[in-house]
DNA sequence: GTGGTCTAGACCACC
DNA sequence: GTGGTCTAGACCACT
């Protein structure tokens, strides 16, 4: 899995490398139980501190789509993804209000909306 | 119209400021040419730092949503609001990409998606 | 409230410290809605580095004992502590089993068990 | 006697052993005197390396928990289990302590820690 | 001045 | 070799 990080962004690193990770999820490029490169390896890869790897492995473990074993390193969850649950759909939401509410004040249509949503999710899952 | 901050929340005070007054426009609360509080004013009113309105309104100014004007104070474009232009929507896209990936991994349905999107949508825009 | 740290101890500093100021909510020496010193100054009084005080912050923040706000600081959760879950009890279990486990080994009777336990107890809680 | 690892845990594998090792003599599933399997034999049949046993053995040894002799194997001590002397106290309390601190800030009373302490007590031993 | 982020470099526990 | 912990020092965003 090709990993793409924009120094410039506004987005902290390790955000970036988290959502780049769990698309590779979500697109079946990463399977359950697949191994991920060790923290070490995977900053040196891409050339930025472990501590910055580390602090993504860690978001994502805490919220169960992988794994860390002390020795053996990192797993994605074998067991597959937990299910969308009230909490993360309202974390949704509240997140994707925003950028609809901008999007209707600069004339976006709902369908138009869809569409692109539409798009992305074709673009990101296999199927 | 009320603002609403959460005190608590990860996001900066002044994006959620933003926020609130983008979803103000975008239901029709605040119309084009309405005025909007001075920026003393409102920050007396929610209690908080001048510094942090400002900091709203000018990424609101940057945008074209609203005039600041040094005498007659701040209002609302009169000229009604910039269109969806590809800049606009790169940014849209890239901001819920992460957010439709994180869906999919998690067993989220396009149509659900979609549906959230719908009720959003519904709930901002005045019809 | 008075910080006690043993660097020779095998426990992390960093647990060592949120052990410290959960005790010291329990015990009322910290009261919801007060203020905690911040990441610097705590790291500098007890001379250690202020990434180790930020990670005892930001454990504590997880299970929602304190409030962090990124300009105003720490604080104890206002709104008082959350009440003991399923999920709580079974970790406490888990973590308190190989301790009566080794005590009935060595000997200690029930009744001892219980004694030792209520006076700790009696030594934390303010009452 | 079943010994079950969790691979997952935060706990060290050697740790965990220890663990069941000791609830395997407080419960008498493991008599004094008995014969606990060659640290070669118990690595293979639960999947672990020799080193993890061992480590596991040596920390029991140095309790004095367990004997281990050259030629004849591994046993558990035939003298019965050292009594509890200061220093174990001492440690049991410093052990116990964080736990009864989060159990009083999360609202559990002294009771329900006593009923707890009781049930897992009598669910070791045999009575 | 506050916390957030990132880097660099070190030692340790575990297997 | 793996992740866990700790330190030191830097820059940034926010108020």
């Amino acid at each position: 899995m090709i990993i793409e990080l924009d120094m410039q962004s506004e987005l902290p690193i390790y955000t970036q490398l988290t959502n780049q990770i769990i698309e590779g999820i979500a697109s079946g490029a990463l399977a359950p139980g697949e191994a991920l490169p060790s923290v070490r390896s995977l900053a040196s890869d891409i050339g930025i501190n472990l501590h910055t790897v580390n602090k993504a492995y860690q978001l994502l473990k805490q919220e169960d789509y992988i794994h860390i074993h002390r020795q053996k390193g990192v797993v994605v969850n074998p067991n597959g993804m937990p299910a969308a649950d009230q909490e993360f759909t309202n974390k949704q939401c509240s997140q994707i209000r925003p950028l609809i509410a901008e999007g209707i004040l600069r004339g976006v249509t709902l369908q138009e909306m869809k569409d692109m949503m539409e798009q992305i999710y074709d673009e990101i899952k296999p199927m």
